[in-house]
DNA sequence: ATGCTATATTTAGCCAGCTAAATATAAGTC
DNA sequence: GACTTATATTTAGCTGGCTAAATATAGCAT
């Protein structure tokens, strides 16, 4: 019985995720954005000019992932890419104009995909509904 | 206040999802399988012989997703295709004894899986969790 | 029988993500 | 200075996932 509950847990969040992507996906081709491309851009609004490698840090993503996604990011037009002057292995990655404008409009689309998620689920619900998957993040890290 | 806290829920979600799924996928290679195999497995679990159209309602996934899936999966010796006698269209999926011989150690990594991620979890809080992630799904399934 | 439409699958090409191996530069060591 | 090791990024090649377009067959209607 606990093993059947514990099991739905896990393939329901794999359900969540996997639509929640495919719905987020068609979300931001609207933003001419790929999944993924907005967490890169998040943390380049926090403060930009930081390396790829920081960004792996900071995605918990391999090198090659970064170097794909900041490609495709550069040839949109989002961001510039700069040889680090005193470390010539280094490039570190700046918003363009247009990356910086696209922070309002994705903070947008997150409200309306989380108010989708979490519709009629009770404020005392989502609290708890949000300790526990704190929790979890520290089970599977740990 | 409330804004913050539903962003963390969308944002835990999904860093939860790709954890799980990096770690499922590495404890998934010790069986020769990748990620997203063992769904389709699964369903073949419950009685094989069904066609790929079959498998993309079971899986949600588009019809390139199965044609890449199950080329990998024949490759590998765990599926066979047939040609359906009746509709020269349709092919239809057959499990392989090395692919039937998957079934209990991958019940073992779900188990191991669902484990890792409920620990120290209460189970009255792993009722609650299902109810609100079941609701979850029918939010974004509407 | 001819033709139009619907269905099943494949191909090509894209993105996220991975690993393994190559490249380039930095920095420490002898 | 020359050698070795460490770090940052890229390339090649794989998987899951997608869309758009191409095939092939089925089935219906005239």
């Amino acid at each position: 019985m606990t093993d059947t509950v514990d099991c739905d847990i896990r393939q329901s969040v794999d359900r969540i995720s996997s639509q929640m992507r495919r719905d987020y996906s068609e979300s931001l081709r609207e933003l001419n954005l790929y999944v993924g491309q907005d967490n890169l851009l998040s943390r380049l609004w926090q403060g930009d000019g930081i390396t790829q490698m920081q960004l792996c840090g900071h995605l918990k993503c391999e090198p090659p992932t970064i170097t794909n996604m900041v490609k495709s990011l550069e040839q949109n037009g989002f961001i510039t890419r700069k040889r680090d002057e005193h470390d010539a292995r280094a490039m570190r990655i700046f918003l363009t104009d247009e990356g910086r404008e696209l922070e309002k409009p994705v903070e947008l689309k997150w409200k309306q995909q989380q108010e989708k998620l979490l519709h009629s689920i009770l404020p005392e619900e989502r609290l708890l509904l949000r300790r526990i998957l704190k929790q979890m993040e520290s089970n599977l890290s740990g």
